[in-house]
DNA sequence: AATTCCATCATACTTTAGTACCAAAAACAG
DNA sequence: CTGTTTTTGGTACTAAAGTATGATGGAATT
């Protein structure tokens, strides 16, 4: 591609030599230029062919690459850590109801965001508490946030 | 400057020319050059040229920055968000007790931290939870860490 | 001296959270 | 199909959290 492209423009660059040095001879034949108007000529074609040769370069040239770093706030991950939240053994529903603990939720408020009763999300948060081995809902949301496993 | 610089180059190549054009004037006088040798001074010109036009594009055209953005982690802000604790005019034991808060503390843990009675720690509690207008302590909690008020 | 704010603690009460134990569909793997 | 895990829900009870109200003493302010 890149290559192609070089040869297109040295190409172009052959035909319009060819075509100058066409015209020129024609030029001489035609109109029998005087030698003290040689200079006039020369003066042109080295007019043509600088500007020839800038344009050949801003074509041609490869581009000056400039890598500029840029410091960006990223939050601390993206990514949850998916390895302690495996350790934990976890399923589904108890995952919901940590991830709406940390929201600062009460139990009413958990049953009726997943269309539960009171006493399912009790039995979640209970088991929960087991599994991350904590004895209250704000050790949980602690635990889980230093642990990465939820945001 | 900058204008200054492309000035340089004008009046560089403005001086090349004079000069090419006294050697050209130089060799027709010294050596009688024959009429039918002018296609090769032209051809020789315009090579000269055309690099020379290559030269000046390669020094006066701005060249072509790519830029590339290399985003860096930096670390989550160091500093706690004075502004909005101060919004909050919440007083010395206050703070306290809501960094505990989020450490995931009962009011008993609490009240033995700071060697005072559950009874105070819960006045506080209730007083903390009315200036930031939440309801519990994971609301809190997670009201305060949206804010960075604590870390 | 009076006022205001902070910090402490208490009592009484209500609400929510948390534990223990059980049970039964539903989903799923072997 | 059968056994296991998940998800759901219940009752009963205990513990903790949260509210309301008031009291006391100290420090700083006016």
């Amino acid at each position: 591609m890149n290559r192609w492209n070089d040869f297109k423009h040295i190409l172009l660059y052959g035909i319009i030599l060819a075509v100058l040095t066409f015209v020129l001879k024609w030029l001489q034949w035609r109109f029998f230029i005087l030698d003290n108007a040689i200079e006039i000529y020369i003066g042109l074609v080295a007019l043509l062919f600088t500007a020839l040769g800038v344009w050949v370069a801003t074509q041609v040239l490869t581009p000056k690459v400039q890598t500029i770093v840029i410091e960006k706030k990223v939050p601390e991950s993206f990514f949850l850590n998916e390895t302690e939240l495996q350790k934990l053994h976890l399923n589904r529903r108890e995952f919901e109801v940590l991830q709406l603990l940390s929201s600062g939720y009460s139990n009413a408020d958990i049953a009726k965001t997943l269309f539960l009763s009171v006493s399912t999300i009790k039995s979640h948060v209970s088991n929960l508490f087991s599994k991350m081995d904590v004895k209250s809902r704000t050790q949980a949301v602690d635990k889980a946030k230093r642990l990465g496993i939820i945001k």
